[in-house]
DNA sequence: TTGAAAGCGCTAACAT
DNA sequence: ATGTTAGCGCTTTCAA
């Protein structure tokens, strides 16, 4: 900037107004100005900026999921990016793996950083590391699950009354061994969409089944496994609930062609409806989720300061097929 | 800082050798101030920091991809984003949805708030802008594509060799009207596939049909049109070529149960194999793609001055059946 | 082992 | 309309 200066012949103090596109500089100072610009090919540097501007904020928000690769917290983070970029903010992102120590190191990273806001899919972990930035003004949003014992504004989703659904289907066709495949039961949309499956069963009088239900599935192929335990059973299940996207391809890869079991999942798969017969599915909107906190965060970071809300947006229930097998009804 | 000091009893220059765990400092000093530091629940502002120390960077570094919310991508950032986070850095991720004006606008931001490196999808537009920050310190590695007259390490794959081998494929099996079916022809990687298809058809002396070539598809309902304009033609194709994963479900979208035309398409889908036929696909390792260009990026921040590298990886041609239809060989 | 002074690049607040 | 001074939070450098 010092450079700058020197080139066009006036004050840092100039440079820094027509560089920030202040009023009260004389046209052609300015053009001399933006000359000297180009000519050094200048950038200010915005760290220092903010630095200086206490009360502006960096413009910089951090989102933290469980796994960016996920088709899910993909489709979310890019929701959150383009409200960000329309703002004119960016958008430090990271991964917790559901581990809460990387989930600390991660958002120690980013307030040390000063992002201005923290759109958060919470591990099991506490937070109450969070507090102290919280104090020091950088505002956090949950989304997809809540943090324990964190008063702040969260998005989710209907999990519970989801799941009930879906197995509401699989009763309604005569389906009354219906197992129920989960990731870690420590994850709260786990244990939410377990909650559901348990009160389907319960609204018809049926037990759950310890035997039926198998938590802390983590990959394709070990629920693949898990499956093929459940068909070793005196009284095998005919149907499946399957939790998330992962855990019901690992339930596809395991069922025959044409399937022998009735299969219904938590989250869409891009081509559930191609399959024979079309997958059964509740489908939950990650951009809807991403667009709605970072929205909240943004009205956090603008100076609404009302009371934490709690926003529950509604899946639904796409019927294909799938959840009538093996063709007993139509 | 200065608050800690003042509680502590000592000078910030303590504290701050403390904080920063350097060594000379007494350790029932150090006990002061690391108590004084939990009392106030002191973090160091890291832009601060980096401000004066010119020569240590940021630790931050930039991703820009094409479209994060494409599971391609996202597996691609999230392995990024692991190399980043073993190195102690945090990435700044941005979307350009193919747009120069998008993609200045995001890699702007990210220069501006002084990152150390950038990992870029790069548009088809120039990047004359990016001269002045590589000068300035900031590393520059290109993945997917590489950037039109700008020499920086660049990681691809062989998109050419796996478009011609699914071709040849389809050759082999019969067809010889087969379709082309891609996204905007002034993408590299497209221009790349669709070269590897005419090349297929050379190497046995047919002429590409420009009547079965259709460029700029963008969506699964787009596709599907395009698709259903080819079966109109009087000499319908009998095969098609999808160049990416979009596409290819878009296809799917458009052909019978069972299918009427044979597919092969660019990059694998999660439910590829379970399909009737099962898709046969090119596929690509994204995560070795991410975590190739990391590697390069950190040994270029960590000093490597070298003359740019190449890097080219292979595809894999996974040949599950949707090839061989309609069932004319087997 | 500790601290004082100066300065990283920028801008708020006050001159002129 | 432009410039001067001081200071954002930290660390380098040098002195004690």
């Amino acid at each position: 900037m010092k450079d700058v200066a020197r080139v066009a012949g006036v004050s840092p103090m100039t440079v820094s107004r027509v560089v920030s596109g202040e009023a009260g500089v004389a046209p052609d100072t300015a053009a001399r100005v933006e000359q000297a610009v180009r000519r050094l090919g200048y950038q200010r540097n915005d760290n220092a900026r903010h630095l200086r501007q206490k009360d502006l904020g960096t413009s910089t928000i951090g989102l933290v999921v469980d796994d960016l690769a996920n088709p899910f917290y993909a489709l979310m983070a890019r929701s959150v990016e383009d409200e960000a970029h329309r703002r004119g903010y960016v958008v430090l992102v990271g991964s917790t793996n559901d581990e809460p120590r990387r989930e600390r190191e991660v958002i120690a990273a980013f307030t040390a950083r000063q992002v201005d806001g923290l759109i958060l899919v919470p591990t099991i972990g506490g937070h109450g590391f969070l507090k102290q930035p919280m104090r020091a003004g950088t505002r956090v949003v949950c989304v997809d699950r809540p943090a324990r014992g964190l008063a702040v504004d969260t998005v989710t989703v209907d999990n519970r009354a989801g799941a009930r659904r879906a197995v509401t289907h699989l009763l309604d066709h005569g389906h009354t061994r219906i197992a129920y495949l989960g990731d870690r039961y420590d994850i709260w949309t786990q244990a939410e969409r377990h909650a559901g499956y348990v009160a389907a069963l319960t609204d018809r009088g049926l037990p759950s089944d310890p035997a039926l239900v198998r938590h802390g599935l983590r990959s394709r192929e070990g629920t693949h496994a898990a499956l093929a335990e459940l068909r070793e059973l005196a009284d095998p299940p005919t149907a499946v609930f399957t939790s998330n996207d992962l855990i019901t391809l690992g339930v596809l890869d395991g069922v025959g062609h044409p399937p022998d079991v009735a299969v219904v999942g938590f989250d869409d798969l891009p081509l559930g409806e191609r399959l024979d017969p079309p997958l059964t599915v509740v489908s939950q909107d990650p951009v809807a989720l991403g667009g709605t906190a970072a929205n909240l965060l943004f009205s956090r970071i603008e100076g609404d300061s009302s009371a934490p809300r709690s926003v529950i947006l509604l899946t639904r229930f796409v019927e294909r097929g799938s959840g009538r097998l093996p063709g007993r009804n139509l």
